[in-house]
DNA sequence: CGCAGGTTTGAGAGGAGTCAAGGGTTGTGG
DNA sequence: CCACAACCCTTGACTCCTCTCAAACCTGCG
């Protein structure tokens, strides 16, 4: 069942090897990871909470969360997952995560066995290290989350939640903007907050002229004020690059 | 500079094996691993924020906390170290992560070199795979954390962080205790609350004879209304262990 | 056109923060 | 062995950020 390289592949190849140094071997049998296309709806939770799964999903296209709840039913969402990322990398080594997947947008993935990427990393430890660097990255974000929810007010929550993902989409930068297809609820449960405190943190926002969001985009008025706000500091997100240190390193405040 | 096996190293490799498989071969190359022993006086910050470091400790005995701050410089403590734990072991995929260690207790550390670690890991897939998993156990209590920060009211929290601590000292259960000496200030810090709130809640565990803390002990005085105030599932302690599934689910809930 | 889901706004409640003071413990030095 | 200092714990009163409940308003879509 192996399949021909597939271009959303070569994309996280190339990813990957921004962070981690692959040889041509290695890069070639990264490609050689059969993975099956999947289509998801918006708003679907593909993997439930606590379900055991047997394969690690990529994201081709559109956008995923990382999701636990409390026993009220309360979301928190731990992680955002855009295009070239992959939510349940951990799985391969730990299979049950006690945490569940939800589609934020319409979303296409790309299923890659847990055994198949064992054999990998067993066989390339080049590819190995990428990987646990890559899960060692998506655990520097959750980290700066914890801080986020428990050391910062609303606004500065939110500040630096449009500026992280800003950063990650490449959209850092006075009116720039960015789709970010997500409902003030799905804000809300990733900024611990209620949907309705999102709505006039995102008011104040826009009336200051900082930033303003939309259905499906979010537009970035100032820059320097919403990092500022957000005391946002891109470190932890670019920490795994020591292989190309001058790249975008221009958009920073 | 290869040291003689270190009985530190030799209960860390026991503790490695519950959740990962090594061969001998595997298991020696770990025990030739230079290790230096260090000294830390209680509450010292033994890595600052950002720092780089070239070596990963490993937490012979004492207790570490990994924090970040916010810029009017209140600490979140991001994860809690025990002996027999890494609390920097990803640093040697990714050197600045942007956050800080501190000795909650007088702590003896054992450092390794990453470059040894490198090394060990590019020759023994295995242990790669280990250290890969060690470090994605670590992401999920750290999920867990946000979780818990952000969509747990304080009595709910702090009664989760007494279940979790209590279940990683192996000390679940009614009429058992634990040390845990840590002052309110550092509780506030990982509960993300104020020393004055913190100390309102453990009054009312106490008051309900639910846990009593003391400066150095945590006595659980019932542990299953613990459980459900704290909504805890130790299910994300526990995903790792494939290799011994039967181990100490006895005193669960 | 009308519905469903999402957004916006208001009013009131409540959980946690802030400020401040007093009381205990522990350790150290005289 | 006592005395003191430093540190931590405890409690009270007040404030304020965020939640809750509720209603109205969009807006895209069937």
């Amino acid at each position: 069942m192996i399949a021909p390289p597939q271009p959303p592949l070569e994309r996280f190849a190339a990813r990957l090897m921004r962070r981690s140094r692959f040889d041509d071997r290695d890069r070639a049998a990264f490609l050689a990871l059969p993975a099956q296309p999947a289509q998801i709806r918006a708003h679907a939770d593909f993997v439930r909470l606590g379900e055991h799964v047997d394969h690690a999903c990529l994201v081709v296209d559109g956008l995923v969360a990382r999701f636990g709840q409390n026993e009220r039913g309360d979301r928190q969402i731990m992680a955002v997952h855009i295009p070239g990322d992959m939510p349940d990398l951990h799985s391969v080594v730990m299979s049950n995560t006690g945490s569940g997947l939800h589609a934020l947008a319409a979303t296409t993935l790309l299923r890659i066995p847990h055994e198949a990427i064992r054999d990998l990393t067993r066989s390339r430890p080049a590819v190995a290290e990428a990987f646990w660097r890559e899960c060692v990255v998506d655990a520097a974000v959750l980290a700066e989350w914890v801080l986020n929810v428990g050391r910062r007010r609303a606004l500065a929550r939110t500040a630096h939640l449009l500026c992280e993902m800003a950063w990650r989409y490449g959209a850092a930068g006075t009116d720039r903007a960015f789709q970010f297809p997500i409902t003030q609820e799905h804000l809300a449960d990733m900024l611990a907050l209620t949907a309705v405190h999102v709505n006039r943190t995102l008011k104040s926002l826009r009336e200051d002229r900082v930033a303003r969001t939309g259905r499906s985009m979010v537009q970035i008025l100032d820059w320097d004020r919403l990092v500022e706000i957000g005391e946002f500091d891109p470190a932890y997100l670019e920490a795994g690059r020591e292989l190309e240190p001058e790249a975008s390193a221009a958009c920073a405040a």
